[in-house]
DNA sequence: ATTAGGG
DNA sequence: CCCTAAT
């Protein structure tokens, strides 16, 4: 008997060396009959949703007036921008809080999560594979304990070219960078009405240290990864890294070659990710602009979701527990979301903190918004040449799904999962912003920029910002009437835009301003991107008060392809960086909104960052926007398969299907992911599901004429072998039953 | 995460 | 290839 599954290659003489053990086909072992759900319930909870909407809509307005420190709120703008920034906070301070034992202890732990069990071993050993290389360069690059799992860090570090992350996250820090990366908890609070808008936001915070000399420049580009860099990458770009794939192979993420069995679980493990990714953002309050959806949905859809309340702490006791043990195998998202997922990305307020490091603890940011006072007194740290920030936090933009009621959970998670991996498709950018103008000269050293004046720290405000896709993916879906939810078709209908795009003035995202002043802000040239909340043609829909949409939604006129390609602020904004000298570019006056709130120091000058990555999905391709649509949803397609609905056709090639007519002889069919690690472990492309379906299609290929076949021409060799290993796996799988089942017929 | 099967 | 149910 198989103690475990050990797949028996057998010998390499090939001679239908079966398994001595072959497990007969779940086919045979549990024949149940398929049972399509009614999606009845489904249905329903959608209409009960819109329902359980509205009531609470109304019922926040009415308890969110009490609460509303910000002021300003009745544009509604000011007041959600400020409701997002709780969702991860990052500080950054002095080197005190390095602590390099925590990361050589995670050298310890990567180790050993790099390593493989014994059962791998013997796979490798059958197949000939060899041992994973990667993991000295892998352990000695993750650092950090709370970067992430090991695996792709390892990856990206030990292969990513430094220009990956360099695009999208330009100030790198340098070796005398320190940082930790630490996650706090924040205890459950009871949800009181004014409280509820805070509830539904992550707390979950992010101590990210960073010390360094003010003289180090804006710009400067790191040689070597640092701890600091790792986790900022990790955080940051993870969403980035698990949807491009690795390094060769297009499709996947696996790190071909590096560690194969990593990879043969990554294979498939995007949409898993996704799943999981989903699950977080639908129980970390992500929505926390439509709470009732969620708990709406939590509520009744119980088959995945859960109460949102309960499930708050239960997702994040488990993020905690996976933050305890780093060392167990997880994937990324699991374990570090909080800055690069959940935290996601966009509005960043930064303030400086004096203080030290961490002690700040939760207590602050618990409501949300920047918890740490910061006070100018970072003087004492100046004499040692050193600035110390602190950022207090980050959120994520609002991420605006449609789906016809018909629309499945899994549709809804996939949707979801599909506009945040959009989003954060390049990773993020950042700016940095002083008083209120966004500096743009890289090159200078914070002295020069007077970053390192402690009065001007208070005035110092990151902006984070999507690195790429400027425009909204707009998701179709093919069996979505409209929606009862959103009867706005043009916000169906919008793209959003970064308001950088294809605006003569560089720097239109300061420009435009945040509501607080309308669009009145927005640069001539970038007319274009209005604030919705201001667009008279964007009819506030249903949402409109539940903050639920976008802000800055773009006219699909003014978009076209081409547009959208060349788009990349990343371009046209370091181009014209490089431009122009002005190492401060003004930026609306009414960006330092600053927190009415005392203790929230932090400046959330550019709020209006925050609506690039709005998505407003489309709920149809009707109508006047929809070659456009299309169009985007292509661009989006091109951009990033994973996004797409459908992975590009690869036809197995004759090599590859004799490889997978020889392992199918060795294994039997059945066994998928052995034979995907025997014969195609390093196609990435090809996961044991694509095997399993090409061999049913060479089955089928084999036992028709040739001339109903099409396509490429399989050689009739190759067939024949396919057909005497199908009829001897049949046949065998046959005598398997027949032991089992003494009283049928044996064939032979 | 895998496997089996229908689409 | 996709999607899902069942493991």
């Amino acid at each position: 008997m198989l103690l475990k599954r050990k797949p028996d290659y057998g010998p390499k003489t090939f001679a239908y060396h079966f398994p001595s053990m072959p497990r007969a086909p779940r086919s045979i072992r549990r024949r149940s009959s398929v049972t399509k759900t009614v999606k009845d319930s489904q249905i329903c909870a959608f209409e009960i949703l819109a329902t359980v909407a509205g009531k609470l809509l109304l019922e926040r307005e009415s308890c969110s007036s009490s609460n509303v420190t910000l002021g300003n709120d009745q544009l509604g703008y000011v007041k959600d921008a400020a409701e997002h920034e709780q969702l991860v906070e990052v500080r950054i301070v002095g080197k005190d809080c390095f602590n390099q034992e925590k990361c050589r202890e995670s050298h310890e732990y990567n180790e050993k999560d790099l390593s493989y069990d014994e059962v791998d071993k013997d796979m490798e050993q059958a197949c000939g594979m060899s041992k994973p290389t990667l993991l000295e360069d892998g352990t000695k690059l993750v650092s950090c304990s709370h970067c992430s799992s090991p695996e792709k860090p390892s990856r990206k570090l030990d292969r990513g070219s430094p220009t990956s992350y360099g695009k999208s996250f330009n100030s790198r820090v340098h070796n005398e960078i320190e940082a930790q990366l630490e996650v706090e908890k924040e205890t459950a609070r009871n949800l009181v009405c004014e409280d509820m808008v805070r509830s539904c936001i992550l707390e979950d915070q992010v101590d990210l240290c960073i010390k360094y000399p003010s003289t180090i420049s804006s710009d400067c580009s790191a040689d070597e990864p640092t701890c600091t860099d790792l986790s900022l990458r990790n955080s940051f770009f993870r969403s980035r890294n698990d949807v491009n794939l690795g390094c060769r192979d297009d499709d996947d993420d696996k790190f071909s070659g590096c560690n194969p069995h990593s990879a043969n679980i990554k294979a498939i493990g995007p949409k898993h990710c996704m799943d999981r990714k989903i699950k977080r953002l639908l129980s970390a309050k992500y929505w926390k602009a439509a709470p009732k959806l969620q708990e709406f949905e939590l509520c009744n859809t119980d088959g995945e979701l859960k109460h949102v309340y309960p499930k708050r702490k239960t997702s994040y006791q488990r993020e905690r527990s996976h933050l305890e043990t780093p060392f167990k195998k997880r994937t990324l998202f699991d374990q570090s979301p909080v800055v690069s997922y959940d935290g996601g990305s966009n509005a960043e307020s930064i303030s400086n903190s004096p203080e030290k490091e961490k002690n700040e603890d939760n207590s602050g940011s618990a409501n949300g918004v920047s918890s740490s006072v910061v006070g100018p007194q970072a003087s004492s740290d100046t004499r040692d040449s050193h600035v110390k920030f602190r950022i207090e936090s980050f959120s994520i933009p609002e991420v605006l799904i449609e789906l016809p009621e018909t629309a499945t959970i899994n549709t809804l998670k996939k949707m979801v999962m599909e506009a945040v991996t959009f989003i954060l498709e390049d990773g993020l950018n950042v700016g940095v912003v002083l008083q209120g103008k966004k500096v743009r000269d890289d090159k200078k050293t914070l002295l020069q920029t007077g970053i390192a004046c402690h009065e001007n720290l208070d005035q110092l405000g990151f902006i984070l910002e999507p690195n790429s896709s400027q425009v909204s993916l707009s998701i179709q879906h093919e069996d979505s009437p409209s929606s009862p939810l959103f009867d706005s078709p043009q916000l169906l209908t919008r793209f959003l835009v970064n308001p950088v795009i294809g605006a003569e003035t560089p720097d239109v995202l300061q420009d435009s301003d945040p509501p607080v002043n309308g669009t009145e802000k927005l640069v001539e040239s970038n007319h274009e991107a209005s604030l919705s909340i201001h667009d008279g043609d964007s009819p506030p829909a249903p949402y409109d008060s539940s903050q639920l949409l976008t802000r800055c939604l773009v006219n699909p006129d003014t978009i076209t392809p081409d547009a959208l390609r060349d788009s990349d602020p990343h371009v046209n904004s370091s181009e014209k960086h490089v431009e122009s000298n002005h190492e401060v570019v003004p930026a609306c006056a009414n960006t330092t909104l600053e927190p009415k709130t005392t203790h929230s120091k932090a400046l959330v000058p550019i709020l209006e960052s925050v609506k690039v990555l709005a998505v407003v999905p489309v709920n149809q391709n009707t109508g006047r926007y929809g070659n456009q649509n299309s169009g985007q949803y292509e661009l989006a397609q091109r951009r990033r398969p994973e996004l797409a609905k459908r992975r590009i056709r690869r036809p197995f090639s004759v090599t590859e299907v004799e490889a997978l007519v020889q392992a199918v002889e060795k294994l039997g069919p059945g066994r998928w992911r052995d034979v995907k690690i025997c014969a195609f472990d390093n196609a990435n492309h090809r996961t044991y599901v694509d095997l399993k379906d090409k061999w049913k299609t060479l089955v089928h290929t084999a036992q028709i004429s040739p001339q109903q076949r099409r396509g490429k021409p399989v050689p009739q060799e190759l067939l024949d072998r396919v057909l005497r290993a199908h009829a001897y796996w049949t046949q065998h799988q046959a005598r398997q039953q027949g032991k089992r089942q003494p009283g049928s017929s044996k064939i032979v």
